[in-house]
DNA sequence: AAGACGGGGAT
DNA sequence: ATCCCAGTCTT
């Protein structure tokens, strides 16, 4: 029976030792942050900041990317993954700039309204820009919780009880609770990592349950990850990775990657990529979404059929 | 509840 | 070669 688990302790330890990023700096803003949050999602801290100062030069507010092109948004994503989060905050920028006159919203339920905005990034925005009371959980908070709380050695899948476990920690006090949430991310981030935690550097050495056990290896219950090599997901990347590199971003539909071992599947994949927004396609021409003259014939194919709120 | 969805760095 | 990364959306 471990001790409970010391928020203080723990963010007494943040505040001394936190790393420093940007989207830390006071007076960031809730718009980097937003942004910051979206190139976040499934991307690391290093990958990341070079894209978004870059992005925030570029489009310092909503209304300024609401008025660019879904093209300007995919190219200016460059390398960081999953591309459909560029067309996604595009239209997240959008939605502020007219739902909500252009300021991003400091309540969990108008953010988790906008396009590409979820559990997560509707909270760390509520909280890390607007200093809210919210339990923020990602892929660190869900480990230091199954470790420090719960004595296991991973997490398992998500669960919406991964929200309600970490409400059930946060303290009272406002400030406190959003530090907290910081804290738990970043030790989970630092010290407390997937691999090989260090914990000799834990402030939470004396209370963790997974230590107080031995350190048992409990199983892994997570889903794994669908190989990458040969995969849909791949050839969609190379279509986008040409376009990108393309003059005028647009390229004949059997020009693209012609070197590509599967025929089939590059066009599965082009198509798949209309359907999601990111590349427009009209006769035998393809290219990024909204950056030329005479937009859009066949690009609205299934989309927008199915996309409601929660 | 399970799959799809990038791409690069670490082990 | 596999794991991991401040997730979200669709079925």
């Amino acid at each position: 029976m471990p001790a409970p688990l010391p928020p203080l302790v723990l963010n007494e330890w943040f505040r001394r030792s936190a790393r420093d990023l940007p989207w830390r700096r006071p007076g960031f803003g809730a718009w980097g942050i937003l942004v910051s949050e979206f190139m976040l999602q499934q991307t690391p801290v290093t990958r990341v900041i070079p894209r978004l100062e870059a992005w925030l030069r570029t489009w310092p507010s909503p209304a300024a990317l609401a008025a660019a092109t879904p093209a300007d948004a995919v190219r200016e994503w460059a390398n960081l993954g999953y591309p459909r989060r560029a067309i996604w905050l595009h239209r997240a920028a959008g939605e502020i700039a007219t739902r909500h006159a252009g300021r991003v919203p400091d309540d969990v339920e108008h953010l988790l309204a906008l396009t590409g905005i979820g559990d997560y990034t509707a909270r760390a925005v509520a909280v890390f820009a607007y200093g809210k009371r919210e339990p923020v959980v990602d892929t660190n908070t869900r480990r230091v919780i199954a470790r420090a709380v719960q004595g296991r050695s991973q997490p398992g899948p998500p669960s919406r009880g991964d929200l309600a476990a970490m409400a059930a920690l946060l303290p009272e006090d406002d400030r406190e609770s959003a530090v907290f949430n910081a804290a738990m991310m970043e030790l989970g981030a630092v010290i407390c990592t997937a691999r090989a935690p260090r914990c000799g550097e834990c402030p939470l050495l004396d209370a963790c349950a997974w230590v107080g056990a031995g350190r048992p290896d409990t199983g892994d219950l997570r889903r794994k990850q669908a190989r990458y090599e040969g995969s849909d997901r791949q050839a969609r990347g190379a279509v986008l990775r040409a376009l990108r590199a393309a003059p005028r971003h647009e390229a004949r539909t059997e020009h693209v990657v012609p070197d590509w071992p599967d025929a089939a599947q590059r066009d599965r994949a082009i198509v798949s990529l209309v359907d999601d927004g990111l590349i427009e396609a009209f006769d035998d021409l393809i290219r990024l979404p909204g950056g030329g003259p005479q937009a859009s014939s066949s690009s609205e194919s299934s989309e927008s059929a199915s996309r409601a709120g929660r």
